[in-house]
Order: structure tokens, then sequence, then C-alpha cells
DNA sequence: CCCAAGCGTTCCATTATGTGGAACTCAATT
DNA sequence: AATTGAGTTCCACATAATGGAACGCTTGGG
């Protein structure tokens, strides 16, 4: 019965069980607060006896939690999970000194993140003692597009695999720098021959960065380092001059990690 | 068929499909590197095909990753749900400032933690600036009973709960001061008077701590924040005499979260 | 060069597990 | 007291997980 007509273009094999319990998880982690048992049926839209007892048992896990007035919030065993896969993170480690290296030359805020899918995944962070502190977290996924990392990224990639991972994104404006697929493509062919990559404020209005990319040789790990900060004290000059302090940077972690030997591309 | 004849004292509900897979997520975050499939298992005994699609749903999903070896390993998908679910979490926001006055006052390191089964998880950790550096991070569980704060959260538990979770402990004998189940319950009995604890190098040789509880009303959360620092530096007189900041700064975070105003237990 | 062993993957009939409609409880409201 | 809304429990039924067996692929002897 019910054959399946529709084929996305990248089918996502079903994980059964698990698949539906991932979105839950999902929705709850992402929801801007506490979520009421109601508000979850109406969005996932399942008889409520399955709901009931999908959240239950992700609550027994600890991988939700239930306040005192009922309603579900992320549970802080996915802290405990996460630090262990945080804490062993090889390229995370092995990057490390470089980071701090990097945070000690420009006084900036310098980020390590990776791609996933098409979001970059910050893996670590280490901050300016400068005042102006930005939004940011490790851990946190953000759109490849308009982040500085994710354009590094993705100069890295073939065209091809740009194109198919466009596919799978929907742009959305954030200020009035962001990138449409087209400009995007344009400028990752430019990143591609500088080096390293800017981001105008195109995420958040009055942020800059530059980033230089990282990646193995069999493209299994592709992200980069960042330095970001504010655009009223990080001129496009002054970003222009840390471009080579960045890719020097990346070129040790590349080096560290025994990846990346061969020539560019 | 198959009997239950076992019924383990604390009854731990089933969660069919969901407990399976999270009993190898467990094993595979808490493991020391990572584990091949015939590693893996060994361990868990299961039929070759169930796991393999069990591990094959649970990568899928991006909870597990493969590495070039073909080994598991945490997946960074946890990093996203996790980072959430720190970002929001109310007790830590609520915490922060106090948590920073207390680290510049002391200058040594200030963790906060919140009681979870038999565990303390710390929510979050101020370093101080000196060169010395203790492993910890945030969202690691520790053991209740030679923790700090694990410590003087029990002290606010009614003896009941505490005997209760006592039972679900298997105490392992971390350096020559860790705790058994008789001293520890009567040093939390001390603790219940005085209203601090102190770890005496009970978790780790030269690592010592004082810690101050944490509570709501009705127990929904019970946690503690603490001071952290070689031996050689907090000697137990320096300790004691932040006693009374640390207990200060634990009545603000609760005023902070208008919990625990009536009087102590 | 061939065989055996180790490791991982796929298949499919059987069976355990999840599903969802309906009935039920408990408060808050009218 | 009746009504509505929110959450929970129940159970016949459908679906997804199970696990034994067979299948590939690589590695290393003989």
């Amino acid at each position: 019965m019910m054959s399946v007509a529709k084929e996305s273009a990248r089918a996502k094999r079903d994980t059964g069980t698990l698949g539906k319990l991932m979105v839950l998880l999902d929705l709850v982690s992402h929801a801007d607060g506490p979520m009421r048992f109601t508000d979850i049926l109406e969005v996932t839209d399942q008889p409520r006896g399955t709901l009931h007892r999908q959240l239950s048992h992700l609550v027994e896990e600890g991988l939700l939690e239930i306040d005192t007035d009922g309603r579900y919030l992320p549970g802080l065993r996915l802290l405990d999970l996460a630090s262990r896969s945080w804490g062993r993170n090889e390229f995370r480690v092995m990057a490390e000194p470089h980071l701090r290296a990097l945070q000690g030359l420009t006084g900036e805020t310098v980020h390590l993140g990776v791609l996933r899918g098409t979001s970059i995944i910050y893996l670590d962070k280490f901050e300016g003692q400068q005042p102006v502190r930005m939004y940011s977290q490790i851990g946190n996924a953000s759109p490849v597009y308009c982040t500085g990392v994710g354009k590094a990224a993705l100069s890295i990639l073939p065209e091809v695999r740009v194109k198919a991972l466009l596919e799978d994104i929907s742009f959305h404006r954030f200020t009035a720098n962001t990138h449409t697929a087209q400009s995007l493509l344009a400028e990752v062919e430019e990143i591609r021959k500088l080096g390293h990559a800017f981001d105008r404020e195109e995420h958040e209005v009055g942020i800059r960065c530059v980033a230089a990319p990282i990646w193995s040789e069999n493209l299994s790990l592709v992200g980069g380092v960042s330095v970001t900060g504010p655009a009223y004290r990080l001129t496009m000059e002054k970003l222009s001059q840390w471009a080579g302090p960045i890719q020097e940077a990346a070129a040790r972690i590349m080096e560290a990690m025994r990846i990346g030997l061969g020539p560019r591309r």
C-alpha cells in the first residue's frame, strides 16, 4: 500500500522510530522557549496518545525535561553526551594552540568551525578581552552561506558539490548584504583564488570577519578558522592585513593533523 | 514467556527502542576513543545484523559518526542540540553574574553544578588566570559523592532521599580520601549544619574545593556553586575564609531566581 | 595461488514495539 | 453542575525491530 511517489533529490534514509523522536528533539531544542504538550501537538500533527508516549520516552532518557509548569525543555543529558563529543574531537584539540595564538595576535574573537550538511558547526571559540561581546556559542550551527568559515569551506569543495549543496539551502536574508545562491557561487569562485573569505556584515549587521579554509585531502573534513569582531573596530583594511596570518594558522593546523599535504585542489 | 523475576529497587521504566539506542550512544560517548564495530559488538552482545542497523540509524541522524577507519565516534549533532539546552538554561543564566563576581573575588576556578540522578552535571565554569589548569568541562557529569557541589546538594535533600540515592551508587575509590557510603552520610549531616562543603582531594589528588548548595523550594532544582583549585595554593584555611562569600553568592543566585525563599529545610 | 579467518553488510520471515482512536481523569471556567 | 481544555491511559492493530543465516570483502597463511 501507500506507494511512495515522491523521491527527494537527497533521499534521507529512514531511521524509523529514532527519526520520529529526533524530529521532536530538534523541535523542542530549537524552540524559543519551553513548549507545552499542546504546542508540540499542533506542530507535529500526531495523535495525542502517540505523542505523549514519545515525549515520555525522551524525558525518561533525559533528552528532554519537564519544567514545573509541565512544559518541555531540552534535557541536560544532552550536555553530558556533547561534552564527550567535544572533548575528544581531534580537529579541535589539534587546532587549539593555533587558535590561541591567533587570538593573541589579533585581540579579536577566533572561531573554529566545521561543515556539516549545509551548516557550519562551531567547534571552538576564543574571545577577545574587549568589552563588546557577540552572540556566538560553541556547538551552534550557522548557515554556510553567510559566515566566513562557511564560505571558506565551500571554496574547497569541487563545484559540483557546492551546487548540490546550494540545492538544499533555503536562503534567508539576514542583512542587506546576505548572499543569494547566484552571488554566493560567484564569491566562492573569488575565494578559491584568494585563499580566504570575508564576511561583510552578511549574517549580522555590525559584525565582520575573515576566514581561511581547513580541509583534509579526501575532504572528509572541511571547515575553517576565522577572526570576528565589530565593524567599527574591524575595518576592511584591517581584515585584509589579517588574511595572511589566518591562512598561516590554517596551514599550521592542517600540518598538525597531517592532512591537506597535497597542492591546493 | 521470559517472565521478569528481577525487579530493581528503582525500576527504570522501559523506553523501548530508544533505550537500546541510548545504551549504544552512551557506550561510544564514554569510551576512551573511537570504537570499532567488533568492539561494540562484544560489549553489547547483540546479533551483528541488529547492531549494525542500530548504529546505522544513529549515524544517519548525526548522533554518531564514522571515522576514515570505520570506527565510531560521538557525532557533532549532539553539540548543536546541547548548545541550545545550555544557552537557554535559566539556572545558568541567572547565576552567571554571580559566578563571575566570585571568580573575581577568589581568582580561582568557579563551577556551577546541578544534581541529576546520582551525578553532578557542571553547567558552567569560570577559570582563573592562574597558569595551573585543571581538567574539567562544562557538561561533564561527576559522581555526587566526591565533589564539593555534590555533597552540598545532598545536604539539602531530606535524609530518606539521600539514602535512596546512595543505594544507586557504586562507590569508586578515586583517592585515599574518597568517601564510602558511611562516611559520606556522616559528612552530609555535618554539611547540613555548616551550610557549605569541602572537597579535600576526594576526587583528584592535589585538588581542593569549597561549595555551597543552591535549591528551589520544591527541590525540583538542587545544585551548588564551588571554588576549586590546586591544594598547594588553596590551604584549608583559605577555603574556610571563602565559605562565607560562596554561601552569599549562592543566596544571591537563589534570590535572583526567586526560589528557596523559605527557611533552610 | 588458494583457502581460511576476520570483519562488516544485507536479507527476510518472525516477533516485539510503536501506533492511534477512544475513553478517561483532573482542573479551570461558566 | 455542566462544559471545556489539557493531559493521560488503554488496547486491537499495523509497523518497525529483531536475529539467524548467507553474502562480500579484505588479510594473511600455507
